[in-house]
DNA sequence: CTGAAAGCGCTTACAG
DNA sequence: CTGAAAGCGCTTACAG
């Protein structure tokens, strides 16, 4: 008996298969790959009873060698911490998985230096593909790009050319944030949002400020308010400052997240400000936890949990040679439970 | 030039550069793992020159194949859309990448055959490791554990013999929200909690129960309130219908986790009673979300962030061949911010 | 100081 | 129907 105190790491390979059954190693994988008519009936029975008697799994790392193809996908992303990532993250590994690729998961931390580190990590591990989500502009990141590596960007669209891109369209949802708010007659709408430049936030400022525009409201009535840092939650909370005394705080506001929306609700709180009745709130994301926590938010929903299939269909169609393509999903408004 | 249009999958391997640099791969190895006072400078001059000229980067699989060791670790876990297991895969991942692992990520949706899938995938990937959060039982699983695969429990223990485990002390964590409440002079309190069973929910309330109790106050006095199904934001709010009108609500609940109290709290918001001022709730947990969003809740706080070192300390300890251990990380109560 | 060779586990054309 | 051989990229004892 073989020594198989460690599964998968033990010493059960074809050849172990192969003495066992007394065939060659070719017609053991051969059998193991179900290429099973070319063998005779009682082989493929021999070599089966040998398989479970010593337990063999195939390594991948053979096959992954010998084929070249690892099978294995990295996905790095920003901060896992953000539950708007880690339901990306999930969806994604659920869909990989079915398609039969093994997801590698990096968080960056949204540092360029670190994305670098990972993306070289992972070129090393042979990965077939990378899903960016949320990116930075890094020079590896550059590097990687030009040289046509396989790769979806998720959330923030790449900072270097045309790539392939799973995301909401930004500019239509900070549309449909102003259209809520007008339509409820609020005519100095604020923007709250982060002072660090994405394209997400601009594009959601963008599409919001557009349409105010679009329906008559001089853009000088629209107040902007942004706040410093990384967290969404802090910014919220810092930028909703500038709406100072309690006098002073707008009808309505959007958010270029929820998480923004959270912490401009905080300050609201401890000012005395009653959300939604002195101040209505719109975000963008539609947090499932919105329902069970913020009752006072509407928000525009981004169907993250159905990224993942998106994002295996656009990084297939990439291996087959086609195209960079976009996918933009589509987006609906969740009313607040509350008035 | 060699084609590099796909970097990592191309064919930039040691015979390139040798093949560049005039010089054998055994040397050009020796040099890209430091092996460099055993070469003249001016072959590891020519070397490192060609490296940089055709772009090599060390092959992983190539490695890890002759080395034996993979250098990847997988982590199963539950269902990474609840943000206590996102929390814990980002400190994981981010310790193991420091110790030089590279994380697999398996979201079992909390199934145990899925659960056995993934195992068997996963040992296909010659993984050096597993890292189960809130794992199930399953067929698969008890094999592993009694094969002596190198595991770490994370959150709930092995259902199987001795395992490694890093988590909280659930009864003490009961037990400190028992306290809080009985300081508040609560005297009748409420336990809420999900009807599946599972080791931590079993200890939270046993721990809960057993300090009531010491404290002098007898059984039947403690009201019991269970929901059904997976989610326990949906358990709270089920479960929580058992204290049906207002006026029987009890004055005091702890609740096995923070995702109960939101469900709690929301049934209690439908139904007109103040939290906290009909009646105090405290969770455990201690989601960053809650200065944001349930400032009326107090948390027994579980330094979810600091799993990862833990895990990956019990991991490499199982690898230097010491028998399992047990990390029972700290708590503290967080108190509600508002009254 | 450097290289030829063996071998990690696998697959596949080729020969028989 | 089956097997010997080559080779994927790598490292390392061994020989020179």
């Amino acid at each position: 008996m073989t020594d198989e105190s460690r599964p998968g790491v033990g010493p059960v390979s074809l050849a172990t298969v192969a003495a066992q059954a007394g065939v060659s190693i070719a017609t053991v994988s051969r059998i193991v790959n179900g290429e099973t008519r070319r063998a005779s009936a009682e082989t493929v029975e021999r070599v089966r009873q040998a398989i479970k008697a010593v337990g063999y799994h195939p390594n991948q790392l053979g096959r992954a060698l010998r084929n070249r193809e690892s099978r294995l996908v990295a996905m790095l992303a920003a901060n896992l911490d953000n539950p708007v990532m880690a339901t990306i993250a999930a969806s994604t590994e659920a869909a990989l998985r079915q398609a039969g690729y093994v997801m590698i998961l990096c968080d960056t931390h949204d540092r360029p230096d670190l994305q670098d580190d990972y993306l070289n990590a992972m070129r090393s591990q042979v990965v077939q593909g990378y899903v960016m989500v949320a990116s930075q502009p890094s020079p590896g990141l550059r590097d990687f790009v030009e040289r046509g590596a396989p790769m979806v960007f998720v959330s923030r669209r790449s900072p270097f050319g045309e790539c392939s891109f799973v995301g909401p369209d930004n500019i239509a949802a900070g549309s449909a944030a102003a259209d809520y708010l007008l339509d409820r007659s609020i005519e100095e709408p604020a923007v709250v949002y982060p002072s660090r430049e994405s394209s997400t936030t601009r594009e959601r400022v963008k599409g919001f400020c557009d349409r105010v525009i679009a329906r008559g409201i001089p853009a000088d009535r629209i107040r902007r308010a942004d706040g410093p840092g990384i967290s969404h939650l802090e910014i919220g909370y810092a930028a909703a400052q500038h709406f100072s005394a309690p006098h002073a705080w707008p009808r309505g506001a959007m958010c270029i997240s929820d998480q923004v929306a959270y912490g401009v609700h905080r300050l609201a709180r401890e000012s005395g400000v009653q959300i939604p009745h002195d101040c209505e709130i719109v975000g963008i994301d539609g947090s499932p936890l919105n329902a069970w926590l913020a009752p006072w938010l509407t928000s525009v929903e981004i169907p993250h949990p159905e990224f993942g299939p998106s994002i295996v269909e656009l990084l297939v169609s990439l291996w087959g040679g086609e195209p960079p393509r976009e996918h933009l999903m589509p987006h609906r408004l969740a009313a607040a439970l509350e008035r």
